[in-house]
DNA sequence: AAAGCGGGGAG
DNA sequence: CTCCCAGCTTT
C-alpha cells in the first residue's frame, strides 16, 4: 500500500498551505466557525459547484439563522428555500437532521451538532465526507476528508495507479489523506481547504495545471498536462 | 457493486 | 454533446 514518506508529507503539506494563503478565494464559509452554517456549505457542496452554491447560501442562512429555526419550520419550507438547488433529498435530510437534534433527542445532543467523525455520521445525510468536514473546518479538530477534489489531487501526486471508482481504492486514498493531515488541527483545516482548493482551481479533472501547482516537484503525475486519468 | 438523485457550467 | 461537480442512500 503506497504511502508518502513522513518527510515528503511535510513538505507537500508546508507548500500546500503556503499556496493557499495566497491564493485562496473568498468564501463565506471559510469566513465561520459555526456548525450549522458549516453544515449546511456541506451539503449544499455535495455534487454542486461553488459558484451554484453562493446563489443560495446567504439566502438561506437568512430565513433559516440556525438549527433550531431549521427544527421549527414545515419541511416543505425548508425544501421552498433549497428550490432550484437540486438533490433535495439533502434539504429533507436537513429537516430530519434538525428535527432530531433540536426536538426529538436533545438529552443526546444538547441541542448542538456533535463534533466527532463518528457521532455526525449518524445524522441523516451525514456521510464520510461530510463528517470530517464539519469535524475540522467548524470544530478546528483534527480530521481527514476526501472528496472528489482531494481525491483526484491525492491520486495524482502520490498513487496514480488507484482507480477511485473501486471501493477499496477509495480506502487507501483516506489512507493517504489521513498519512498527510497535520498534526494539529489548525494547520490541518488550512491543509484540507488547500487541497479541495487545489483540486478545485489547479490540477482539475480536465486539466491538470502542473505550471502553476505548488506541489509538481513532489508530484508523482507532475508535467503530464495531458495525462488527466 | 451499482443505481438514483438535479441542474448548471466547462471543455 | 459529454463529463464533472466540497456525496449519500438505497437496492
Amino acid at each position: 500500500m503506497p504511502r508518502p514518506a513522513p518527510a515528503d508529507a511535510r513538505e507537500f503539506s508546508r507548500r500546500l498551505r503556503a499556496w493557499f494563503r495566497r491564493n485562496a478565494r473568498e468564501l463565506p464559509w471559510r469566513d465561520t466557525r459555526d456548525a450549522y452554517r458549516i453544515l449546511v456549505s456541506e451539503l449544499m457542496l455535495q455534487q454542486t459547484q461553488v459558484s451554484r452554491v453562493l446563489d443560495f447560501y446567504a439566502r438561506f442562512l437568512e430565513r433559516f439563522p440556525d438549527l433550531a429555526a431549521v427544527a421549527a419550520a414545515r419541511k416543505s419550507q425548508v425544501l421552498a428555500a433549497w428550490r432550484g438547488l437540486g438533490y433535495y433529498a439533502r434539504a429533507r435530510n436537513l429537516h430530519k437532521l434538525a428535527r432530531r437534534v433540536v426536538r426529538e433527542e436533545p438529552h443526546v445532543y444538547g441541542g448542538a451538532l456533535p463534533a466527532t467523525p463518528a457521532e455526525l455520521r449518524q445524522l441523516p445525510g451525514v456521510g464520510a465526507y461530510t463528517a470530517g468536514a464539519v469535524t475540522n473546518f467548524a470544530y478546528e479538530k483534527r480530521a481527514a476528508l476526501v472528496d472528489t477534489n482531494v481525491a483526484r489531487v491525492l491520486r495524482r501526486c502520490f498513487a496514480p495507479h488507484l482507480r477511485p471508482k473501486r471501493a477499496r481504492d477509495v480506502t487507501r486514498l483516506w489512507a493517504i489523506a489521513e498519512a498527510v493531515l497535520p498534526r494539529t488541527g489548525r494547520a490541518a483545516w488550512a491543509h484540507n481547504q488547500a487541497l479541495m482548493e487545489l483540486g478545485a482551481l489547479v490540477c482539475t479533472a480536465r486539466v491538470a495545471r502542473c505550471s502553476r501547482c505548488p506541489v509538481r516537484s513532489i508530484c508523482t503525475s507532475a508535467d503530464l498536462e495531458s495525462g488527466l486519468r
